[in-house]
DNA sequence: CGCCAGATGGACTACAGGGTCCCATTCTCG
DNA sequence: CGAGAATGGGACCCTGTAGTCCATCTGGCG
């Protein structure tokens, strides 16, 4: 013992714009590459060609395969919080919830449904390989969960869903059937089923808003 | 042309109760093995080795590893269909949709969600990487979906659904939410998303529901 | 009983892909 | 400018894994 963690004086390792940017395109590579051939079938040399980079660079900011891929795993979860956040942090009606299907429908359909959501193939892939990759993944639908909850939470406050209605499951329901919109879109190669999922959870979040005060049922 | 599917006059290959079995050994190993590791985690030494065979037992009944990930395919979902077929066929009623959900959620709660569903993984693993498997697994979404579709056919004939449902929709979202509620589920070690999620989809279809006659609202 | 095709064991090969190493180049700072 | 650290290139090593091959065994059939 001895070599504990302390932060030795001057001994902190420089980091350089320069580095910065190296890391950063290596990431951009992995994430494009496993996005469309999965994380197993990736090869290092794919990405460090991809990357215009070389092993040493891989290694140098990396420490090996797994840790990349951990690094991907958190770079795509800010990737997709930062742009959820975007079109869920103002969410505040119906309406708005509408918007946001629209825009992850049309996404996918610019693929005929191919690929998925790069969170939910990776967490099929490494859940039961990396415990550290699989509770990362889980943390991050959590967050992204919470960003459609917190909405839901704000409807409800403001009176547009009725107070029986349970923003937490409403939201992870919501989820699940994107997920699973995007599973079996990406097997059939059309967009269609994760349209009609979403359009489900979408049906079901409305069953629970509050009648307009005077209206007839029909 | 020319070398069509005729059998052989004399050179039919003679299959023998031994070999049947080998294969099937073979298959079940594969199975057993790919569900907790991955399609790609999984190698063939794995397989050998788990299914008391040899390499050449392997390279006899499937041309390489990609054919008998092919044969995987098939086999698992034949066994999928023929388990759905056996809750499904009979479906009649709501209340048989909740057997049936039930009975999937507490096989997954076994394994405290882990694993997901053996068609789901392999069609997020396979479907941008094998366009034969991924046909497959497509075709298989779409009979079992059927399955579902046939029996609210049968409750909407008898009157138990109202006209305006859509069975093949309601099959659809209701397996996107199985689907999306297996991932969830994995990705948390924790199968409550899927409840969640098929609680959701039934409580859905539920709206679907024709009124009992005389019925109040509450 | 002897033949033969199918079934089996397992050693062997080829090579892809992860990981190491060493030296060259660039940058930073005194 | 000179020293030393960070960055970079790419050859090389080694293990794991897909795939080959052949000698042997088995079982059905004339």
């Amino acid at each position: 013992m001895g070599d504990e963690q302390v932060a030795a004086p001057t001994k902190q390792r420089r980091i350089s714009q320069r580095g910065i940017a190296t890391r950063e395109r290596i990431l951009e590579a992995a994430n494009r590459l496993m996005l469309v051939r999965g994380v197993n079938a990736t090869t290092l040399d794919d990405i460090r060609e991809a990357s215009q980079t070389s092993k040493s660079q891989l290694y140098h900011h990396f420490a090996d395969k797994q840790e990349l891929v951990r690094a991907l795993v958190r770079y795509r979860g800010a990737l997709v919080l930062q742009r959820e956040r975007g079109g869920l942090e103002r969410l505040r009606s119906f309406s708005g919830l509408v918007r946001w299907r629209n825009a992850l429908v049309q996404a996918n359909a610019l693929n005929n449904g191919k690929y998925g959501c790069g969170l939910g193939s990776m967490a099929v892939e490494l859940s039961d390989q990396d415990e550290q990759a699989r509770s990362m993944l889980s943390e991050t639908f959590a967050a992204w969960e919470k960003l459609i909850s917190d909405g839901l939470h704000r409807m409800r406050d403001s009176g547009a869903l009725r107070q029986d209605a349970e923003p937490e499951k409403l939201a992870t329901g919501l989820m699940a059937a994107l997920q699973g919109g995007y599973l079996l879109a990406n097997a059939a190669h059309d967009v269609a089923p994760m349209e009609v999922a979403l359009d489900m959870a979408l049906e079901h979040i409305k069953s629970f808003l509050s009648e307009p005060p005077g209206g007839s049922t029909r």
